[in-house]
DNA sequence: TACAATAATGATACAGAGTCTCAAAAACGA
DNA sequence: TCGTTTTTGAGACTCTGTATCATTATTGTA
């Protein structure tokens, strides 16, 4: 298990900071609008290792690009295809997820439960 | 429910039959590659038409890409982050977890369960 | 401290996936 | 049949993300 005993660069721990200080789940271009004068390869370069290091979340969307989450509980998501919004889901069965994946025969590293549809906000509103 | 009433152009019912014939899951490209001759903006659209409908998923991965299947039962995805391939779980609580979401407030059109790690094969050969 | 080796960073060119535009072709309707 | 609408294909374009490489910072060691 991988996990935290990496190294962690001066530019990571701003990234890391900059994710845990925003409520709401980043693009990596925002990130890189927050970090000005930093270099578009070194956000990624960043991003890549706190995932490796599950120290952030990647998550791929529908619409092709990843958000990233700083990583907290275990939780899901569900985003609204109306406003695009994207709400945490407190998770209740990441464990039964990964038994069945486990009978299976793979190991799990990251599971990624997602739902799209129409938020209760955007019901309300039409 | 819009679902299966709206038109299927000459081009979506051959994409739906290449993705429907295919035991593996296609990208855009693979799908470009197999019908010779059209153009990658029809394809495109008609695989977002497809979707819409319903008649097909995408599944937006890990790596960036998208891929697309002829949607059967529903089931969850398990990503091998060795060997790449995607191996098709059968669902076993798609209606709890539409339960969650809707007890959120949110309506429900899709759900997306994928899980990463190392698949069976994979740790075998290791 | 000084010096060499290693790692991190930024600029920029590049690649891949998907979108937009628009004119041509096909299908449809009266 | 003739005009309208829809579908299609070509190609330019955009947007994310990656690769390269020279510069700068950090680290270990004598």
């Amino acid at each position: 298990m991988p996990r935290g005993r990496e190294k962690i660069t001066p530019l990571m721990h701003r990234v890391l900071q900059t994710l845990s200080a925003s409520r709401v789940h980043l693009t990596a271009e925002e990130i890189l609008e927050c970090l000005e004068g930093v270099g578009r390869a070194t956000v990624y370069r960043a991003l890549d290792r706190l995932c490796e290091q599950g120290l952030i979340n990647r998550l791929s969307l529908e619409s092709g690009t990843s958000v990233y989450e700083y990583v907290r509980e275990p939780h899901m998501h569900f985003v609204c295809r109306e406003c695009g919004n994207l709400y945490d889901i407190p998770a209740e069965f990441a464990s039964s997820l990964e038994q069945i994946m486990t009978k299976c025969g793979h190991s799990i590293v990251k599971t990624d439960v997602t739902a799209y549809g129409v938020c209760k906000n955007c019901r309300m509103a039409e």
